[in-house]
DNA sequence: TTATGTGCAAACAGTTTGCACATAA
DNA sequence: TTATGTGCAAACTGTTTGCACATAA
């Protein structure tokens, strides 16, 4: 289990705040959503989180998530990481994290506070544009198919 | 016109040399999707290729600049970018630059130059992961949205 | 009570694939 | 000559939408 002092315990209750203050009923699904997304400290696909929302309420229907996590996308609570085809979707947290992207296999492994930038809120000033979220990507080969195609390399 | 020091006509040459070499078969579509990855500076979806591309050869078809894409990605001459639905592409270009952005209108705005941190050969060593392209985008709100939305920030 | 959210199923958009024909080497 | 690439159209996958019903506030 996750121990970490951010953990959705402790955020959870403040994003159900934010999202009421902001006009957005709680439903019971809702509730399970933002669980799902706080629990997972990884980049989920939109089926991992409805596979996990279904645990808790088997009757969630994938538009249920699909329109949460628009909704949370636009309140800016939550960030869109395309990664090819599949969306895949980060609550906002407040450390940085870089990811390890395998163009041949796929895989996408996270590298944890290691050659991520500090965001830059400097950027704000000089471009006008306000940053929310920093993502580092190193895009290349994991160590398996490294091996797997040396010829190719 | 890009009078960059690094634009196509000194690298396309090169490019095609290495594709041959490695057993692929230089068509005419073939270069002139070559050609319109490299002509553009940006990170065009797989449509806007596809349009560059018969401004040149008319009679190529979409499925064709999507397997020749593929086939580059494979080489490691093209690096896919995922924002959002659609793919984009961007030819490995050797300098860095970030991304902006907006979570709500979708732009992306080039940052050359500046927020973005050397690429770190030392993954390599560390992870075993062999780093072709980073990649920084810095998600958040561009000017325009805002100044249109101001109540909800 | 009533504006908002949910769930289903149909519609969509982008991408991939199979196969017959064309062609670079 | 022949393995590889092309083009078309159909198939797929992930995502979005319309609408009737349910429900949080």
């Amino acid at each position: 289990m996750n121990t970490s002092i951010l953990s959705s315990h402790s955020r959870l209750p403040a994003l159900i705040d934010r999202l009421k203050q902001k006009g957005h009923r709680i439903t019971p699904q809702r509730v399970a959503i933002l669980q799902a997304l706080m629990d997972n400290p990884g980049h989920p696909t939109v089926e991992q989180v409805y596979d996990a929302v279904r645990l808790r309420f088997p009757m969630t229907s994938l538009a249920t998530v699909y329109k949460t996590l628009a909704m949370m996308k636009a309140e800016q609570e939550v960030v869109e990481l395309g990664f090819g085809g599949t969306s895949r979707f980060d609550a906002a947290r407040p450390y940085a994290h870089a990811h390890l992207i395998c163009g041949r296999c796929g895989t996408i492994a996270d590298l944890d506070e290691a050659g991520v930038p500090e965001i830059p809120t400097s950027l704000g000033a000089e471009h006008g544009f306000k940053v929310i979220h920093g993502r580092v990507d190193y895009h290349g080969l994991c160590p398996d198919c490294q091996a797997q195609n040396p010829a190719d390399l």
